[in-house]
DNA sequence: GATGAATGAGAATTCATTCAT
DNA sequence: TATGAATGAATTCTCATTCAT
């Protein structure tokens, strides 16, 4: 129960390393047991089951990019910048965990529908720092207000996942980071050429 | 093999609206089968497998997808009206087959790497209709030529994507279609105000 | 379902066997399919459950039971040489039957409250017999009438259940049958010396 | 090791309790402990392994019970009387213990050899009660010389014992010990009328 | 082509027991 | 003595797939 033991960082951190290697259905609760290097009974003692360990992953690692998140935007002005800055710290706190990267595009996507409900729930704290900075841009009147804040949330997020996931997909062979600023340019000016 | 015999259809139908309802995980063969009118074993002489059975049932929509789209767009001139014509037939179809879109949107979402890659695959042909519109944009110097065309198509195919995702995952209670102009709006304009 | 499959008959005759030798506990359903002859997988397509192989042989050996032993006593006219023959009967089926036997006195024993019920529901038509003959005797004045036939039912179901147990304890090692004379003696004079 | 110990009284008395409610089976260890307010690992101080409580706990009440028995039946002269008394003190014993009778009647069916062999041989002393009254009876030409004693004491022991489980398995819902005369003139007078 | 009875591989989880403190 | 965190062995049942009819 005690998320501070040893013992619980090793099963979480071996977890991700299994289930990015094997994926989450191929991945038997003794396999992360043996990278963990605890018997199998003790990853019971530090979660209810296979899916609270799935599920644990994403809460711990969530927790920790929301916080590293909050920090960066927060010595940004503009709700463009802070939006910039969001951008970069996705990818570079990404790209920083190659298997986190494909745990989280890959195999977090399961169709069980408890376990979805679940995951929405955690990845909410992350979706709403995205809210806040469209909140403050139309406020500002830097973005547009006459477009439902919802819509521009799903493009911003739809934008950065897809294109996370397409980097996945392709291997992680290029820089993900690279792509920041023209993700960011796109997002904030559109498709429309303005000479 | 014959795709027009009536058993074919029976079980692509029966599958969709099985797997639906229960997730592919839950979609035991039996069930499909009883769904579809069919024996068991009826369905290994149409299809090779389980997964076979999913990716028919990508393949056999996604052609029709492909078809009901390029004729709509052809009417159209601009980059831009081709755009909207676009992402209006994309939540028209989907909004017409609630099952199939919750097929496509969370059973789909396979993380079994084989799986992940036929499906990516048969995607394929619909991810150029929307590399086809970019092309255009930019040669006729209506889209902005600075940034990398394959992160135009992530934007677009994401923010589309994720709209849907949400509208499936928010039980389908509101019109989808009723949002297309908006997301148009939105990913040719950006998020800037441009009083 | 169809009990009249040779499968269901060979998985009933191959449980009684294992879980004689082996005990309920030790006896894997594995254990019990090989002996029967069939996969694993075969046991679930007749059996709910481990524990519905039990209870179906007991109801398939009781149903047995009841039905020789009815045939037996319809022959004969008094209460008493009911009685007799409903000893006998129940001495010569466990004799013929060790396997059964074992089963019966030491694994039916089951401490689990579901399964106890059940036990007990099937027992019910096998101890409604003896309530038939004490009914009888009392009703022709054979059998007092002076004590609850309740408890009557109990010392005669009582005392031939623990001489059976006390039989298969010391290994099936003596004959029964030959004990079924005495047993009625005592039942139907008691342990007072009627010089 | 010392069974004076107040830890070895708790447990034993916290094992019936958690063994009478949840039965054997679904009795854990962990739950045996928490109840009698120990460790786990103090268990193993005290008995060898989870087997050794059942049946320490057996012996812990039938050394009492055969004690308290010996004492009452010194009193009575005849045979008959001390029979009586016998049945008396069985059920008036055990109905001062529901939990307890909980145990003896259903938890202590063990089928696993091992555990019923060491079970039996605590039971023996209690019988071989049983066998002194019948012994004395014979002697004194009370009871029948014509049959193996043997046999007498199986329908003895047999009628209470199962007059017992009957009344468990309707959750003790009334006196046990008023049947206790009944019982006795059945065991002594037969099932026969003799007006 | 069509059937459906039979197959058998595969894995999460529990819990009695140990042993370092 | 007493503790309780850690261990790891052990087994039922499901369900995709096959193949004799």
């Amino acid at each position: 129960m005690n998320k501070d033991r040893p013992k619980y960082r090793q099963i979480i951190e071996g977890a991700i390393e299994v289930i990015a290697e094997n994926g989450f259905h191929a991945s038997q609760v003794s396999k992360i047991a043996k990278k963990a290097n605890v018997a199998d009974g003790t990853i019971y003692l530090y979660f209810k089951n296979k899916e609270d360990i799935l599920i644990s992953v994403f809460k711990d690692k969530m927790g920790y990019f929301v916080d590293e998140t909050m920090n960066a935007i927060k010595e940004k002005e503009s709700a463009s910048d802070k939006l910039a800055m969001f951008i970069y710290m996705h990818y570079k706190l990404l790209s920083a965990s190659p298997h986190l990267a494909i745990v989280t595009q890959l195999e977090l996507r399961q169709s069980k529908p408890k376990l979805r409900h679940e995951i929405n729930s955690v990845l909410k704290a992350y979706l709403d720092i995205i809210d806040l900075i469209v909140k403050q841009g139309i406020e500002e009147q830097d973005f547009r207000a006459d477009i439902n804040p919802k819509l521009v949330r799903q493009m911003i997020f739809g934008t950065i996942d897809e294109s996370v996931t397409t980097w996945v997909m392709k291997s992680q062979r290029y820089s993900l980071i690279d792509q920041a600023d023209d993700i960011h340019q796109l997002l904030v000016n559109g498709l429309f050429n303005n000479k």
